[in-house]
DNA sequence: CCCATATAGTTAGCCACCTAATTACTGAGG
DNA sequence: CCTCAGTAATTAGGTGGCTAACTATATGGG
């Protein structure tokens, strides 16, 4: 079963009357702002495992098999890790689904013991091939809604956004 | 252990380069924009558990607690799996969580034979009222980048790139 | 040389999301 | 009536995140 239609979107009203609610000075279009994006986040994040899964892939798997091949060469968990912005246990996960349906391989690191290197596999190679038309294209039609120039200030504001996050995790 | 600390935001160059690579005519800057917006989506989501983690809750704890807050009485985990746009199971386990905590409470419905009514209780409510300041707080944080004006502008690109998810999951 | 500490990778266990199947009840047609 | 399709909620099992703990190897200081 799919999640339900589409939650409706929270209005500017609901945001004013629950700051009223609890008495506070809040800002409602700010608070309106950061709401509507985390469900579309959301809303996005789903649509991507959708999308990916007619691949046989999921978000995290592609991402890896991405950055392997942007990489151009085998790459250790850590350091597949540290660009995904993952833990390296989540790498772990991953690499398992991805080595069982033989998308990409682990060996041995030869000047580290510890170490291992993975590597795309052809298949895994193909893969990529495959998908990519129907891939950017899906992708174009994401923000097909927006001119070049909104694209580019929508850009610039996300980059913003980005740094705004800490706002949710310092302390 | 953390997720590494950020991987560093993909490029026009490394999107034009793949494009490229396949042979594709995609327009580099349309991708960039969306590969951006589901990382900055990701990592919100991220910020969003540790954020809501401070009070105790998740984001889906919390968001059906605010919805249950909204709506002012009782409602069915059906009406509530409708209105945050997720399954009925999600809901179930999500219940069951708060019910534990004892922020909420599930009855039977006088109609419905099958139905459920779950109901805030008042532990749930001044859960929500515990954390109102700073939540919305940090809220206002996170687009504290951006102008007034931007905000709208945002906000109406926002509705538009929602619409556009279909381009991933259609057919 | 050896031990202490650090690092690489994995494992185990939690949470939220999903789909599919199950259980219980409703309500409409024969 | 009574059966049978539909609906409400739950359960079971999968995935991808996370943290914490464990194993194995590296490496630097006494």
């Amino acid at each position: 079963m799919s999640p339900e239609p589409r939650p409706s979107a929270p209005s500017l009203e609901q945001a004013r009357r629950q700051i009223r609610g609890y008495g506070l000075d809040a800002d409602p279009q700010s608070v309106l702002v950061a709401v509507r994006l985390m469900a579309v986040g959301a809303r996005l994040g789903q649509a991507s495992e959708v999308h990916f899964s007619r691949f046989g892939l999921s978000t995290g798997r592609y991402r890896l098999l991405a950055d392997l091949e942007d990489h151009g060469g085998g790459k250790s968990p850590s350091q597949l890790a540290a660009s995904l912005g993952v833990t390296r246990a989540t790498v772990t996960g991953l690499l398992d689904g991805l080595e069982r349906e033989g998308l990409v391989v682990r060996g041995a690191s030869a000047e580290d013991g510890r170490g291992a290197v993975v590597s795309l596999t052809d298949r895994g190679a193909q893969r990529l091939k495959d998908m990519a038309a129907e891939h950017f294209d899906r992708l174009q039609g994401l923000v097909a809604g927006l001119s070049v120039d909104e694209r580019e200030q929508f850009l610039s504001m996300l980059d913003r956004i980005d740094e705004g996050i800490s706002a949710l995790t310092s302390d």
